[in-house]
DNA sequence: TAAGGTATGTAGAGGCTCGAGGTATTGCAA
DNA sequence: TTGCAATACCTCGAGCCTCTACATACCTTA
């Protein structure tokens, strides 16, 4: 039963920009799709999501509004910045140079390096 | 210059089992190992280095025992147990799903999940 | 003898995630 | 109409981890 796993601090920065980056969307909305999308393996509890959220605008990566849901409620819409745009970028590569790392790390044998 | 990034919470303990998993080894060439193997993406500050060895020591993933170091100094040994072993096998497992399931976020697009 | 690499360790600051708690609205079922 | 679930926002405190900085000690080489 292979199901969800904490995140590493700082990955749900990247995460939550990727989404934004795709089109406006509320908090609650950036949630599920993180869950749809990932098949569960990626969970977001809205107590780490909403500071997460607040901790992007303040930093001016992201921008909100009021609109309204098409089922008729309020929800706060956010968007990308020019610098969210540039910061998601740069997070992306690091988080790939990373992952690669690892990954070299992970695969190696007694003969590693010498 | 693209060079260091700060390991996500977690993955730290990941990567020392791993080098520790190889065959016995102290902690400065466990770090030494990882910076070089990783090619300096990953670099192991002494400050998380060393809390993190006695955490695993803690936990009793590692156990420890004081030798000399082929150039003659006293050093601390560390060899996995069967319960690191395990940690590491979970661990290892764990990261993979969580780095497929962010790519799979990293990549998508506009007509991501419907 | 001064410098630099090897080797271990601690203390404090800062940052992030998470569980738990709280508010309000909508829609559906009992 | 009462209750529950889902939508949608939010805050607080605990807990954990990483990092910078500091401190110690040995050995080799210039």
């Amino acid at each position: 039963m292979p199901t969800k796993s904490d995140l590493p601090q700082g990955t749900l920065d990247l995460l939550i920009l990727k989404v934004v980056a795709l089109g406006p969307v509320h908090g609650y909305a950036i949630a599920q799709r993180l869950q749809q999308v990932s098949k569960h393996v990626v969970q977001v509890p809205q107590g780490s999501l909403y500071p997460a959220l607040h901790r992007l605008e303040n930093r001016g990566l992201l921008t909100a509004d009021w609109k309204e849901t098409e089922s008729g409620r309020d929800a706060k819409f956010y968007r990308l910045t020019r610098k969210g745009k540039a910061q998601l970028e740069a997070e992306a590569a690091s988080w790939q140079r990373l992952v690669n790392a690892i990954g070299l790390i992970l695969t190696m044998s007694e003969g590693g390096a010498e």
